[in-house]
DNA sequence: CTTGTACCTGTAGTAACTACAGGTATTACA
DNA sequence: TGTAATACCTGTAGTTACTACAGGTACAAG
């Protein structure tokens, strides 16, 4: 896993101050070890798994791509270009458009659901009755 | 599974006939079931599910809940009052609002993360150089 | 009588983790 | 040096809301 700039060998982490500086769950770290978005880490003596800059670094880019709503497949495609140390600013420009829109059509999705929500419960008068016709509607053939 | 209103005997249906009728998958209809959101039907001699008016207007019910957005366990919620028979507007008014709320939390969390989406790809010229700065963005420390 | 369809049960897979259970290794302190 | 706490290890199961089989039965039409 070829880093992408400025790559700084320093001392190495065990998985635990790795999850502190990085804010990921230890479990998650090891999930994406399992799954191959993190690489096998060297091992210590002991069995414990030894983390260096590089894995400092690529988690803390899973990490924000997680954080901005890309799925962990997208953020797979990410890292295959990066990899492949062969990707152009177009080709992730393309993956990051793509998800924008994405999250444009889920934000529209959601604003049509609070429009009908907003329209069934202002019929509610809010009484103690039990005639309700926020169940009314929806329990209407 | 008392109904709320104009409940009218009719035909039975197959699990067949009331998929086709809400649009709702055959398999949907047993997990449903197996989940104790749906009843369990009499059976036909052959062992089939039988359904009968009650059961298509729960599962209508429940389709538009989903369709709202409603978790199964808000559903869950909403049911329980409905089968107690003993609801009133209010609470149903209550869940109701809290998850508009939390519908509208999602949307804003959403559209900021558009506008992180736009800055950072508004920086890109979209080049065919392998320096990118959306990468860049997300590597660094 | 055979073919097709609809149904049945039960299990496993999806996304992205989280939460154990049960075991070892290292470190801190008395 | 002994012991107790902590950090690590592996492997599996649970979460949400389904979907997708595999392998089997029942019934109707030609």
């Amino acid at each position: 896993m070829p880093l992408h700039k400025n790559v700084i060998s320093s001392t190495s982490l065990a998985i635990g101050a790795l999850s502190k500086k990085t804010k990921v769950n230890i479990e998650t770290i090891r999930y994406y070890e399992r799954i191959g978005m993190m690489p096998h880490p060297p091992r210590s003596r002991a069995g414990h798994r030894t983390y260096a800059q590089v894995h400092l670094k690529r988690l803390t880019f899973i990490k924000r791509c997680r954080e901005l709503g890309f799925t962990l497949n997208e953020i797979r495609a990410l890292l295959g270009l990066v990899d492949g140390n062969d990707y152009s600013c177009q080709e992730v420009r393309t993956l990051t458009l793509q998800h924008k829109a994405a999250i444009q059509t889920k934000i529209k999705d959601l604003q049509r659901l609070e429009t009908t929500l907003t329209q069934i419960s202002d019929k509610c008068t809010g009484g103690n009755i039990p005639e309700c016709p926020i169940i009314d509607a929806l329990y209407a053939e």
